[in-house]
This record gives structure tokens, sequence and C-alpha cells, in this order.
DNA sequence: AAACATTATGTAGGCAACTACGTAATTTGT
DNA sequence: ACAAATTACGTAGTTGCCTACATAATGTTT
């Protein structure tokens, strides 16, 4: 039935997508029906922002493990909807200083107990599950650091070459 | 220095991407890297039909988990490649079904070590997390089919305002 | 057998990230 | 102090999926 779940390893990005789309498709939802004006590729930026006024587009990048181009995005969309602002630094020129307008201060606060049933709903499920799926993306994250997983298929092709 | 990592289950969407991308990233090299051919979103697909085939859009869409129209743009894609071909069913002409081409059939016997050596490394960065993060995705999955992550998280957003 | 519902495929455009490449400002080396 | 390297930001286009909507063929009901 499910010809995914039999692949295993081989399939795990393919598992990895469907959980993060459901994830997604969820947390759309909520706002949508809360009538919050927000989309989730927002989230960690704002959230960032928040607790970091006055942050670069490579201060955010490198904080949230991002590419700047995808922060520029974002942070474009949020100022577009008021709910960011930036300013050149004076002291350098080339970086762009990022903060939360009194917008999205307001917003920030309103969302504040929406994130709280989001964290505990997860946290909830994560502990349905007798297994830490959040524990074992962080050691996937280790495991891949040690030696990618690119290392480890070229390895396996070149040895198996040696034996035939 | 990783904000994403702090935020926990709030960030799960996050982190899952983060393993997404990264799993894609190297899988693209090594096929880069061995001169072959072969895009990784047509995989499951291409998996599926070299032992399913004569299989429709449907049957395919249905046994991935995927929905029809990124079927119709993989399976369009290696058709163009020549990696598949597809007549209409004459007992039913809303149909299509669709197989392995030739030069598909070649590709795919081609692709079976370097895809052992795919799964051969998968596990062993299995093996080396003492989670099993496949396991942990799978009960991930069972957790949101009990009861979905919306409802965990409206129920939650209720009974506060009722507490207020 | 006509009207309606259902099923299979197709098209258009969105989404949340990405890569590749370019420009402007600052820093470094000689 | 000026050329070269580095850093910060920006733009354009890609990726691997998705949703929403449309069309054509089949099945069902009356």
């Amino acid at each position: 039935m499910d010809y995914i779940k039999n692949l295993n390893s081989l399939a795990l990005a393919s598992r990895l997508r469907r959980a993060l789309d459901e994830i997604q498709r969820q947390g759309k939802r909520v706002y949508s029906e809360l009538g919050i004006d927000f989309e989730i590729r927002w989230f960690s930026v704002f959230h960032f922002l928040a607790n970091n006024p006055e942050s670069t587009i490579t201060d955010i990048a490198h904080s949230l493990n991002l590419q700047h181009p995808s922060v520029i995005q974002v942070v474009n969309e949020m100022i577009k909807q008021g709910l960011l602002q930036s300013k050149s630094d004076s002291n350098d020129r080339r970086c762009r200083l990022v903060s939360l307008a009194p917008k999205g201060r307001k917003l920030f606060k309103k969302l504040q107990p929406v994130w709280k049933a989001f964290e505990d709903a997860g946290r909830e499920i994560v502990r349905e599950m007798d297994n830490d799926l959040i524990g074992a993306i962080a050691k996937f994250e280790t495991a891949l650091a040690r030696q990618s997983l690119y290392e480890r298929i070229l390895i396996r092709l070149k040895s198996k070459k040696e034996n035939d």
C-alpha cells in the first residue's frame, strides 16, 4: 500500500517531506482559523528579530541556518506588511539593521498564546512517540557532520568497484 | 549560536527541512559526481514503475502518497528524457498506462549499485544515531493520524480562553 | 437515455526554501 | 595609498513538492 514506507532509509527524504508538509499545512490552518495574517515561513525570522532587534540580514541567516536570499525575501515581505522596519547602519553602510515595527510588536504579543499552544501540542506528540523525533533529527545532523552522506556513499561505490 | 535548535518542538518544521535539504543536496552531488543524468525527484516514481509497469498516474500517486499533478510532472520529464513511455488504456480511455522505456530499464540497472550504496550509507547513519530517525518519523505520522496537530492546537487555545 | 456524480488526467500558479551570479562597501596586504 | 580580497546585500531563476481549478471519460440513477 505505502511503497515509500517499504523503501525505508532509501526514501528518507520522502518521509521527511511528508512529515514537514503535514506540519506546515496544519500550521497554516491554525493561523487562518484564528484570522491572523501571518505566513508560516515568517516564523523563525520574526521570532529571532523580536529577541534580537537591529540584526543584519547576515546575522539572521547565520543564526537560523538559512541562506541570505531567503532571509531577504521574508524580511521584505514583512516590511511590506508593516511588521518590520530597516535602516542602514551608519558605521557600515553595507549593513541593513532590521527590527520589529510597532505593528510587528503588537502582532508578536498576539501570537504568544498561539505559539504556546503550538509548542504544547508539539510536546504532547513527541511524548506520545516513545521515540523522540527532535532528538533523532539532532543526532542525524551530528552524524552527517561527522561524515557527509556523500562521502559515505562514494566510499561504498569505490570499494565495490575494487572488489569487482 | 543555533537559534532554531533552542526553539525545539516549535521549530520542528525548520529542523525537518534542514535535514531534508541536506539529504537532497548530497544525493544530487552523488549523481552528478558519477555523471549519471538523474534528478532526485524522479526516484520514487521511477523505482515504483520499475516494479509496477503499466501503472496509471493515480495508481502511482496513491502508492507514493503524492498528489497527482506532481506525478504528472515527473512522469512527463522522464518521458521527455526517454526513460518512460505511456499509452492510453483501451478499456478506459481516461487512463494513461506508464512504464519504463528501454532506456529507462538500462538506467535502472545502472542505478542498482548506486542505490545500494545510498541504502547502506543511510543504514550506517541510522546505526550511528542510537535513536532511529525513520522509526521516529513513522511514530510521528501515527501520532498525527490519531489526532491532528491542528486539533491539538485549537483545543489548547480554546481551553485557555475559557480559563481567562 | 438524459442528467448527475465520480474518476482520471491536465494546467496554472503558489510555496518555502535553494543556487548562481552581480554590485557596493569595507578591510587587508604591500 | 592603492590593488586585491572579503563581506553584505540584492536579483534572477530553480527545486520538489503543493492547491485550485478545468476537462474528458465513465458509472449511476431515474
